[in-house]
DNA sequence: TATTTCCTGACTATTTTACTTGGTTATTAT
DNA sequence: ATAATAACCAAGTAAAATAGTCAGGAAATA
């Protein structure tokens, strides 16, 4: 189990797409802007999440990216296995071979604990994520700030 | 808010300083030993513990360190937080510096999430964390092999 | 005094993260 | 057709975090 930047870069570009759900694709030009990523990171990230089957990229223009489920199934814990993070979960298992079979319970504690975190991140959805107060106006208002800056505007956004 | 292996660490060694509270100090050398973790390495994340009153460390012969507190009241986040995982919440607030003000709002979203997750963290303590199942017989046993092993024996253990 | 053990700082190697560069392919609009 | 768009792909790089090493203290005990 792991959770850094990279699983939090994940998540706020897949809320991205739960917010225009059902509204088209989005572009990861946009996401870049939007949220100052970098646009070939991104891609590096969407190529993880599209081989498992949480988005679907749509080539040529007005393509870009959607999710492939609804926002009410797909989980945090989802896109944070989709990128690669929580599998290592054992020290032993990796690189310091367990050396003699028993000496290694501690880390099966640690399973434990790491299980626990991931069944808890299994329960919070894209969409609740996006129902807890206000914040999906307030993403909205961001990108209609967005747009006044900058001349372009997002296309599937009336 | 931050996970990763050297949480892990922090926290078994943790976990072994909770199962011989009340039984005098455990040194760094003998947790070294038997989890194979590096003695300075383990020694800088004692430092912070430390730092922290989480733990106290005891000089000389027969020394070394304990808890200074219960474990029933040292929680897995008390642990993380004190090696100084789960400081930097936003993406902003490091480097790239949050341009507007208004901008960086989709990682309060991120901040909630990891807020959720600390707290879920500061129910665990080191105690609960024992208890489950027959976890505490597993490691002495661990730690029995390890004194037949090697001609050291834990001073701790009678 | 000699040993044990914590304590400190600085330095190194490896890995991960984040980003860059330079392309290709599929799709749409002109 | 052809040009523009945007997903796809591969490789390499820079910066940071992780994990560990080294070399020496300083306090306590025997």
């Amino acid at each position: 189990m792991r959770l850094s930047t990279k699983g939090r870069y994940a998540v706020t570009a897949m809320l991205d797409l739960a917010i225009h759900h059902g509204e088209g694709a989005v572009t990861l030009a946009d996401i870049s802007e939007a949220q100052g990523i970098s646009l070939s990171y991104l891609e590096q990230l969407f190529a993880r999440l599209r081989k498992n089957g949480l988005v679907e990229g749509i080539r040529g223009p007005g393509g870009g990216y959607q999710l492939s489920r609804p926002p009410t199934e797909i989980s945090v814990a989802h896109v944070i296995d989709a990128i690669g993070e929580g599998v290592d979960v054992t020290l032993c298992g990796g690189k310091t071979d367990c050396q003699e079979g028993e000496r290694c319970l501690t880390h099966e504690l640690w399973q434990q604990l790491g299980g626990r975190i991931h069944e808890f991140l299994e329960g919070i959805t894209l969409d609740s994520f996006l129902k807890r107060k206000n914040v999906n106006a307030v993403v909205r208002r961001q990108q209609n700030d967005l747009a006044v800056e900058t001349p372009r505007l997002r296309k599937t956004v009336a």
